[in-house]
DNA sequence: TATGAATGAGGCTTCATTCAT
DNA sequence: GATGAATGAAGCCTCATTCAT
């Protein structure tokens, strides 16, 4: 190996462990920039600098890549709302919290954001999970809202948090992919408002 | 001759529209049962009971054929939308009375609502028309709102237009593939409501 | 009829006789253009404004077609060959006014010569007649001239036959698509002292 | 293992290069026997026992494959052509090597010959290149000719060439395919003499 | 673990031809 | 004779997946 003349670093060289991660890193974009389905496996394999047969090596099938990378995406977005400070109990910053925190997450997972919240990933077999942990978290904040009395007691919350997903997927699957679009600010504001108020003037 | 089994009578004894509307109409349930890309045109065309070659002739292609689907659905949509007393001119009625359109056509034609609403048919080449209404008529439909003061002045109208899609993409595309699973006055208030108030108590 | 409005000249007003010329007519045009494989009949029949079955009326298929195209080819070919003087006995001027007649039919009948010329329908099944119709009067021709003493009496009359072919399909072909790049007498000037001279200065 | 029934060695088990070749060899038998239009991909590769893709991975598309494979043919003919002894600077032995040339060309590789010579394969994108080849290279020993005296200065040589091309077309593309049908002396013969006297006798 | 040539089912589309009117 | 919607075999190409090395 020694006597080997430089070469751009390419899979052997890099850490046998790393591979999986790469291979998960560049699945990420390229399902981001192109979508699951116009990716294909050799390309992805190329552009990981591995062999396709690594891909099936490590993940068994495209699919199980999917799963593997919406599982990453859903625990990123978990960890990023777990921020949260608990101590937020009021209805509008509790609210505002959980927004930024979702916007927190893809900004800093813009990839990984664009994959969770494209609806042809949800609705494939591979995001039945990920999509049933969007829906019910979505539901469990808007009961839990109902509970507290912050939300109306009359909500029909599986309709309602249908709703929202459809919000996310729209607003934060847009943005993960055209950051510059918008500033957070901006995008955690709209989806609050959305949710609070409406857009209804405040008259 | 009376020898002969009995035929069903073939697609040469039907006349020519009759067999692109039935085309259009098999394509329809298709395309919102399965999505576009996993409706092959060979089952398509051996559902419509005719060869594959016919959906050629009347379409030219698989794109086409979408395309003619969303224009379609369109129009009945826009058919739908103009049923809208003009007198309203209340924030909220007008906007229920929307609403309750758009839950008509989805209701009066599931499938091509369920063609329209869909993630995938809107990002496709195709379905770039149809998207564009769908955003543009919501957009519009905001800043009539913010000139007529019911909506906040400072409202990012691109931003929420979007965000608009997204409901109705997820609510009525939804609703559409499961009619049984909601009524149509539960959805309509749902829009509405999230629209007008969001999703808090009316404290 | 008379209270018909005025309409183009279609396949219905023109005498039904003139159909099949009209037919062949544009068909010769096209497979001089396109060539004979890439002019659909489709494309065919509207061109000549009739329906693709009366294409099969006429012709009953497709190589039908090209076989009355490359008749009618020959037969205007003959007839431009009868018309030179049966006194022409001179070597020379037996070949030049031969090769003159050969381009006084591509210059008249331009598509007709287009089609005949075309390696790819001398070389179909329906060309077989017509091929052999040129090679066999070449090398006629050819077996003339040795019995007379104008060639070589060790010829091998078959390949120069073949050769004599591969220039009228080289250079009748092309100028029957390009008549403006060369003049007829440049044409004929080629013909005649390739066959004569060869190439060779005159020295 | 021992119990296993003997099986062909499949076209995994043979090299990627081998495979390669194979095909090339298999494609120029077919497309000679049968032009490259009425040869189809999955003929070509059940022919050289492999599946369709393997035909793909190695070429892209059917058009590559002849172009790969009139490359070939020039490579091997410029080879054949560049075997003439230099020191020929005579017109007549110079014209009678090249001719000899390219009859070993034909002798030696007669399927690519005939694919070489085919006039649709030259007429087609894929073979402009070729079609240019053997356009330049008779322009240029044309002019050569002129230059040096042997050949008639007011000679057209645009049209020359493109009758010799015609001849080649002819005689090779015929030869190639029915080698049995004249002997090379006989090719030679009459495709130097055609090009140096003509065929009239040497009175 | 990694490789990558090979696989082959299956998708889209074309077009010569037919036949009921 | 004429029509033209309908037919369907057949062609080209893609790509997820396999497996011998």
């Amino acid at each position: 190996m020694e006597g080997q003349p430089q070469k751009l670093p390419n899979a052997r060289q890099r850490s046998q462990i790393e591979t999986r991660t790469r291979l998960l890193d560049v699945a990420a974009h390229l399902f981001a920039k192109d979508g699951c389905n116009k990716t294909t496996t050799k390309n992805l394999a190329s552009q990981a600098g591995v062999a396709v047969g690594t891909v099936y090596l490590h993940f068994g099938d495209k699919d199980t890549l999917l799963q593997e990378l919406l599982k990453t995406a859903i625990s990123h977005l978990k960890q990023e709302m777990g921020k949260i400070s608990p101590g937020e109990t009021d209805g509008f910053s509790l609210v505002q919290a959980k927004m930024n925190g979702l916007a927190n997450f893809a900004r800093r997972f813009p990839a990984l954001a664009a994959v969770l919240f494209d609806p042809v990933n949800l609705a494939s077999p591979a995001g039945q999970d990920a999509a049933n942990f969007l829906t019910k978290s979505q539901e469990n904040g808007l009961m839990a809202g109902i509970s507290a009395g912050y939300y109306r007691g009359d909500l029909h919350s599986g309709l309602a948090a249908r709703a929202l997903v459809g919000i996310l997927v729209q607003i934060l699957g847009w943005w993960a992919r055209n950051p510059q679009a918008a500033s957070q600010t901006e995008i955690v504001e709209i989806l609050t408002e959305l949710r609070m108020n409406g857009l209804k003037s405040q008259g």
